[in-house]
RNA sequence: GGCGCCGUAGCCAAGUGGUAAGGCAGAGGUCUGCAAAACCUCUAUUCGCCGGUUCGAUUCCGGCCGGCGCCUCCA
């Protein structure tokens, strides 16, 4: 069976065949480090996530390029009203992206190229397309693409079959002024003064300015990929679809034009919007959620990919609290059948799986990856790993073994997915437990490695209470060990499970 | 104005020209001293509305209503 995939450019979904396989080089267009990224940045690295831990689960060899833009407009302004050079003042937003993609388990790309640290690349680049006589310079000593001399511009975003807004004059800005064709894009900007101060203007040839956006994601894809294995055309090249125009347009047209390849990537895959509340996000809307946020609220990370992987990544998703809530619990549900499962594993002894263990391993597979080939459908994936979930704890409750197969399919779907919040501060209590000589009170106490304690000589005591049937004080104490956040299960064996849910 | 997307149970969300995955919530049950967890059963004769094509449409076509996105530097 073979990986099929949707392609923007030929807005169908298509079997993916490698150029040089088992080799696949994954491009995908990352955040621009003048804030922090927000969950809707996130939605599009998620499923770039899923894209490469897909394409590595069916055995590619991936090269994954994630850029960081630390030069635009809006780092430069930054800069400026921290009164920091543009490198410093970046910096920390660099450190916090790699914080939150850290904690939502995204996969780090294995290169992740600073635009300013490809200067030198970029202007290569600007050489070439000059020399080969589709830039030019405009009047304002910036250097633009000509689309004019470039038949091929619009076939992405199918720009012969659009119209641009009739009217919509009030934008042209200064520099349009500078161009032949109000349509050509900005290749190199002249330096302003404001650049000049926080230390974003370089010397070149062609005058001293800074890159244009869409050149540095040419520069960087094609000196990556054409240093490591001499290619010119990434395989697949991935962003959100806002991207599509012009970011990626103007893309194709630069990299095609300098290296005479009729594309630039085979495929071009595009992950739609994350909405809050049927919105958009936006600082207008005061809407914008960060990951920190969601970090803050106690939100496990775990849930928060389950809650993206729900929708399909060409759908948009809209994010509620009911939303939110819904891929937690079902999170929470996916981590419980977990740990029973590798419970259960760790202490089967040598028996050989039950017939029944290896046939939902086997059904889960299939589905699974039936599921992930067809254009990463993730939500159908999810059925099944739902599935797997309930039949094995169906199958736990019959006392059947699981073996390696269950634990294979296990961490394929945690490999792939990540989406169930393991189980935290799980304690198996047993009678007499409760009798050490700690002297606790009735209050949790607040450091987690004396509240693990705490919540066990409780969950003891409570044990002893229940053997006595003072079964007032057991509902006493399970009561307020819940109300601290230590979920108290009993089990048939007579001991005692005592698992954190956090407060 | 142009391009495009979406409208499936209380909520979220897959899906197929042949009669509706999965999750959350809810109800009942098994288990339990009672719970919790887990499991079992139930919860859309129906997929925005109206036409058309078809033996048959939620799935194809047309229209309408409703929601949304993009249209030069926002994932």
């Amino acid at each position: 069976m073979t990986l099929r995939l949707h392609d923007t450019m030929r807005r169908a979904i298509v079997d993916f065949v490698p150029l040089a396989p088992p080799r696949v080089t994954l491009y995908t267009c990352g955040p621009t480090v003048y804030n922090y990224a927000h969950v809707g940045n996130f939605r599009t690295f998620l499923f770039e996530d899923l894209l490469r831990r897909w394409l590595e689960a069916r055995g590619h060899d991936v090269f994954h390029v994630m850029n960081l833009t630390d030069v635009d407009d809006k780092t430069i302004k930054g800069a400026l009203a921290a009164g920091r050079p543009l490198r410093e003042h970046t910096a920390q937003f660099v450190a916090a992206f790699h914080e939150d993609r850290d904690w939502l388990g995204i996969l780090p790309p294995h290169a992740e190229p600073r635009a300013t640290d490809f200067i030198p690349r970029m202007v290569a680049l600007v050489e070439s397309l000059l020399a080969k006589g589709v830039a030019y310079r405009g009047e304002d000593g910036s250097v633009y693409f000509s689309i004019a001399r470039f038949p091929a511009y619009g076939r992405l975003s199918r720009l012969d079959a659009r119209e641009l807004r009739a009217g919509a004059s009030g934008r042209v800005s200064a520099d349009e002024y500078a161009k032949e064709d109000a349509q050509d894009f900005v290749l190199w900007k002249a330096a302003r003064e404001e650049d000049e101060r926080v230390g974003a203007a370089w010397d070149t040839p062609f005058g001293r300015g800074r890159p244009g956006w869409h050149l540095e994601c040419s520069a960087m894809a094609l000196a990556l990929i054409g240093d490591r294995f001499g290619a010119r055309v990434l395989d697949i090249h991935a962003g959100g679809v806002d991207l599509i125009f012009p970011h990626h347009e103007d893309e194709i047209a630069q990299s095609c034009a300098h290296t005479g390849e009729g594309e630039f990537a085979r495929i071009w895959m595009h992950g739609e919007f994350l909405n809050i509340r049927g919105t958009k996000m936006s600082k207008r809307w005061g809407n914008v959620t960060t990951v920190r946020d969601l970090r803050e609220d106690g939100v496990p990370p775990q849930a928060f990919r389950l809650l993206v992987y729900t929708t399909h990544y060409r759908q948009t998703l809209d994010l509620t609290d009911e939303a939110l809530e819904s891929a937690r619990e079902g999170s929470r549900r996916l981590g419980g059948f977990g740990a029973r499962l590798a419970e259960a594993i760790g202490s089967g002894g040598a028996g050989p799986e039950s017939p029944g263990f290896v046939a939902a391993a086997e059904r889960f597979e299939a589905a699974f990856g039936a599921a992930l080939d067809e254009d990463l459908n993730a939500p159908q994936a999810l059925g099944a790993l739902f599935d797997l979930a309930r039949e094995g704890n169906r199958l736990l409750d019959a006392r059947e073994a699981p073996g390696a197969r269950a634990a294979a399919a296990w961490a394929l779907a945690d490999r792939v997915l990540g989406v169930a919040t393991p189980v935290a501060g799980r304690q198996t209590i047993g009678l007499g437990d409760g009798a050490g000589g700690e002297a606790w009170t009735e209050a949790r106490p607040a450091d987690r490695e004396g509240a693990e304690r705490w919540a066990r000589h409780w969950a003891g005591l409570r044990l002893e209470a229940k053997a006595r049937r003072d079964y007032a004080e057991a509902d006493r104490i399970r009561g307020f060990l819940g109300a601290a956040g230590y979920e108290v299960r009993d089990r048939k064996d007579g001991a005692v499970e005592v698992v954190y849910r956090g407060s």
